[in-house]
DNA sequence: ATGAACCCTGACATCATGTCAGGGTCAAGC
DNA sequence: GCTTGACCCTGACATGATGTCAGGGTTCAT
């Protein structure tokens, strides 16, 4: 198959199918005489998995993961649900985070009588103090970095 | 004073303090005879409103209409209070969807033993068909683009 | 006058994705 | 056989916020 059946197929783009190529997620197809992307059948099935993934918000690190474990006929499940359950965590970490703002937000916006008066006590609190120092000024020698 | 003065003072790195001046967010102080920035008093209070702005996730170009607001006295609150509740908005929705992808994935994950056992619905739900199309499908000539 | 601490600019990297450019290839119809 | 349109290839640039590194001045306290 040429690279935009498996697109048509996947409904990823060709960028991307190109991308996942050259980050090692998906194998370097066969090519053609003619230089172009052979794929077999197999190719969309797993480039199906990786779409679902990112869609579900999994980072490329976690979908190699999954897919090492994809690939594995006997790795036990048990593997698979851990990296589930760990980026569902994330997201739930996340989307409390956003909640948080969300709700800094609502109080804020509350005592703003939002009519033509100009007083405003969302911009007050914007402009307020803050002390959440600058990296710079912390990561000093706490952290080695560069794991994954 | 000079930028690390004003860094210290706010928590906003160096690099991103020059960033904001590079982007219009923040005015180009002046500079000392030997070329060192030298900020005013004010500074440190529009860099915190930025910085609040930022940790509230709002964008660039939110954080630019709330800096005009904030320098128009005259202002009406509404215009305010429009963009932080729509922001509020926007914090909502990005919020559900990470709680849709969770949900999905603990839906997944529930039908998974986590033993020892290597079948496991995760896997076989991430590998199923999908059908969203790429964007080059669809696209075509919907959208006008580039107005930011 | 030497070294530490500070400042400057510019460049490169991240990540996923799009888009553009410049150039081959293939298939169908004349 | 030649043209045309659809398809493919690679490589490069851009986005956004932020870090880091390099190479080079400045200031100040000893």
């Amino acid at each position: 198959m040429n690279i935009g059946q498996v697109s048509k197929a996947t409904g990823v783009s060709l960028r991307m199918i190109r991308h996942y190529e050259g980050i090692g997620l998906m194998p370097s197809p066969d090519r053609r005489d003619n230089g172009y992307r052979d794929y077999p059948p197999r190719s969309i099935e797993r480039l199906r998995f990786i779409a679902n993934a990112r869609d579900l918000g999994f980072s490329v690190d976690e979908i190699s993961a999954l897919l090492s474990l994809w690939d594995d006929r006997e790795r036990a499940s048990s593997e698979v649900k851990a990296i589930a359950l760990g980026h569902a965590e994330d997201l739930a970490r996340k989307s409390a985070a956003l909640e948080a703002m969300r709700r800094t937000l609502l109080d804020l916006a509350e005592g703003c009588s939002g009519d033509a008066r100009p007083d405003c006590p969302i911009l007050a609190g914007l402009a307020e103090t803050r002390q959440r120092p600058a990296r710079e000024l912390t990561a000093a020698k706490t952290k080695p970095r560069r794991v994954a």
